[in-house]
DNA sequence: TTGCTATTTGGTAGTATAGCCAAATAGGCA
DNA sequence: TGCCTATTTGGCTATACTACCAAATAGCAA
């Protein structure tokens, strides 16, 4: 990422923060990890679990948790040859009442246009 | 987007939906258009404005505003030659406090790990 | 050890994204 | 009309992402 080089240091700062929380978000937003989310929202999965349940690859899977991971939004227990994943912080579980909310006002808004 | 073809009926409408709250975090997972939803809890700003304090291209500016507003978390007016941006559903500001708290909880934890 | 299962990692191809510049569009004013 | 400013759009390149397959790693059990 590359900003204006004249910029203050409030704003470097201001930025760098900004940076972290997207990534952060860019971990969340991709349907395959929206659907881990809301599977783990019931509880602990094994990566065997989610893969059966997404249908696709499982090294694709692993990745999509990895990323989680590193975002720190799931954290992982191993248990024999299974890794089972949780959701760290379940915060994230109320991003979806605002997604839908944008969800549905934009809708409503269409729909006024064309009525 | 391409899951495992032999999918039943339910699971594939939950994709569907997760589908379309993915586009939405999209649309927010970005540093600029992340200022820009900060910038814009503090009133309307004008795509001039914007730049200016971005330090980026103009047109660059304007494909963010653009993204935000087809993903409905934006709305603009026009007065005279200028183009106002407003938040069109405040509560994706709520989001920053979550994002905030995965990020204060990884970093106690990578504390936690080399202490 | 070997074999089996679960998971991760490396490589690669196709796709999407973000930035810049240049050109097009739109509104205000002489 | 022509000129100026604000914004959007098109084209382009570089970078990042995702999915698959193949190979590597890890743990359990014979």
């Amino acid at each position: 990422m590359k900003w204006g080089g004249d910029m203050d240091e409030k704003l470097k700062e201001r930025f760098a923060r900004l940076e972290i929380r997207a990534s952060i978000l860019k971990a969340i937003a991709h349907p395959t990890r929206l659907f881990i989310i809301d599977e783990l929202s019931n509880g602990e999965r094994c990566v065997c679990e989610l893969t059966e349940m997404i249908g696709v690859d499982t090294s694709t899977v692993s990745k999509h948790l990895s990323k989680l991971k590193g975002a720190g939004i799931v954290v992982d227990r191993k248990e024999g040859l299974k890794v089972f994943y949780n959701l760290a912080t379940p915060c994230v579980l109320n991003f979806f009442d605002c997604v839908d909310k944008v969800i549905k006002t934009t809708a409503e808004e269409r729909l006024k246009l064309i009525s």
